[in-house]
DNA sequence: TCTTTAATACCTTCCTCAGT
DNA sequence: ACTGAGGAAGGTATTAAAGA
């Protein structure tokens, strides 16, 4: 019997049987492994799963059978790991020393001493603290609503009131109001943060949501949850009168989409200073640098070169009329709301182009299908993976720090931009 | 043990509807 | 046409489990 530690504090222990055993007919070994902050709590908890693995063996006699003994061990392994939920991260028991009684400090919060805790005044706590956290107001204010959800289908009124039958009954609830997959999780997801917190915050001995699953998965396969643009969509949407009159901001935003795959916001946000010259080639530069101009995330910042057709269609004299007007943004839409969505004009002037056209909600190809549209045409071409990845700015871990750690060249990614090419007849649209 | 793959958690953005 | 609200999806990081 030997403890072992692998990285990332995940401890396993390996139990071997000694050979008197193994004689007997125990041909297999246990492993457990443990995840846990500390390397002092693991050792700890190891202790615990080893004591319990040798009073079980103290128990073998000649007529134990080796594979009920196997699964009833397996039975005493998981009742001393669930044991362990009762204590936090830290190894400090969630429970209190004089129970019953809490006491909440906080910089806007008075000091508050209760026998239990509103639901909602810990919703609220929550979402204070979460917003401190740094992320988008969006996303607190999308826990808020779903976690309000929850308190408004059950009604409970203290934390500690919330069992996991109560969670449990509004996972079917979900079920059956009919909202897809992943959103389902998501709200479950919502209020399993919210009482994770309370946790913590000791209002609560356990998260009655840690358990409740959906089991049943999305039946959308992940690339075809979006609708691509077909090329007799794109020659549709050209050809159409509608889009032919539309702004010229719409109509460049729209091309820069198509023709380099960017997002929605990534189109709409571009400055005139984001259009540069690198290694001689135009290029777009996806960045953060300006007022309010945002990105995903990290790998979302990159330089592409600009597509033969977008230089061909006038892009840069475009960009130069732009800046001859001293025009900081390249085209006239603004963050609204907020939100700060930079993206939103420009969707629904479009989603009302659609309208008009006829193709209904629901059923036609989005803006951000345009994106898809872009990588899926690569990938029909058998471009490499990890070109599509640096061009649209995705994360790819299969590349090897240091080995294929370096940037593609800019004239390398310049050649394969170019395989774009939708064959569409453009003739009346400038 | 070490590596690869699958699942989950969490955050951001996009899309649509209804009210004004 | 503009907003708020809420549903839906995209995307990264972390964690669990399986494989070699």
């Amino acid at each position: 019997m030997h403890l072992f530690r692998a990285p990332n504090c995940t401890y396993y222990t390996r139990i071997c049987y000694p050979k008197s055993l193994r004689d007997m007919g125990f041909p297999f070994d246990v492993k457990i492994s443990l995840l846990t902050k500390t390397r002092a709590i693991a050792k700890k908890r190891n202790l615990r799963v080893i004591l319990a693995v040798n009073q079980a063996m103290d128990s073998i006699t000649t007529e134990t059978v080796p594979g009920e003994f196997k699964s009833s061990l397996n039975k005493q392994i998981d009742a001393v790991r669930l044991s362990f939920s009762d204590v936090s991260a830290e190894g400090v028991p969630l429970r209190f020393a004089t129970k019953g009684k809490i006491e909440v400090r906080g910089p806007n919060l008075a000091v508050k001493q209760c026998e239990q805790v509103p639901l909602k005044l810990a919703l609220e706590m929550f979402i204070s603290s979460k917003s401190k956290e740094g992320v988008r107001t969006l996303t607190v204010q999308q826990l808020h609503q779903r976690i309000s959800h929850f308190i408004d289908a059950i009604k409970p009124d203290f934390t500690d009131e919330v069992t996991s039958a109560c969670a449990l009954g509004y996972r079917d609830l979900l079920l059956d109001e009919g909202r897809s997959h992943k959103t389902n999780k998501d709200y479950l997801a919502a209020s399993s943060q919210l009482f994770k917190w309370c946790c913590l915050m000791q209002f609560t001995d356990a998260n009655p949501f840690a358990l409740i699953t959906l089991k049943q998965h999305s039946l959308v396969e992940p690339n075809s949850a979006r609708t691509r643009w077909q090329k007799r969509d794109l020659q549709a949407l050209f050809s159409h009168e509608e889009f032919q009159k539309a702004e010229n901001d719409l109509k460049w935003a729209t091309l820069l989409m198509m023709f380099q795959g960017l997002r929605p916001s990534e189109a709409c946000q571009l400055r005139t200073a984001d259009v540069i010259k690198q290694e001689g080639l135009y290029c777009i530069k996806i960045n953060n640098g300006g007022e309010k101009q945002r990105v995903k995330n990290a790998s979302s910042l990159r330089i592409l070169p600009i597509h033969q057709f977008l230089l061909k269609h006038g892009f840069i004299e475009l960009v130069e009329r732009a800046n001859k007007a001293k025009r900081v943004q390249l085209f006239s839409y603004i963050p609204t709301n907020q939100n700060e969505d930079w993206s939103r004009q420009y969707c629904q002037y479009f989603g009302r182009m659609q309208n008009r056209m006829g193709m209904k909600p629901g059923s036609r190809p989005t803006p951000y299908g345009f994106r898809h549209t872009f990588i899926d045409e690569l990938k029909q071409h058998e471009v490499d993976e990890n070109i599509v990845a640096e061009l649209v700015g995705h994360k790819n871990q299969k590349i090897t720090f240091g080995r294929y750690g370096k940037k593609y060249k800019i004239s390398l990614l310049k050649k394969y931009v170019d395989v774009i090419s939708y064959d569409i007849d453009c003739t009346r649209l400038f």
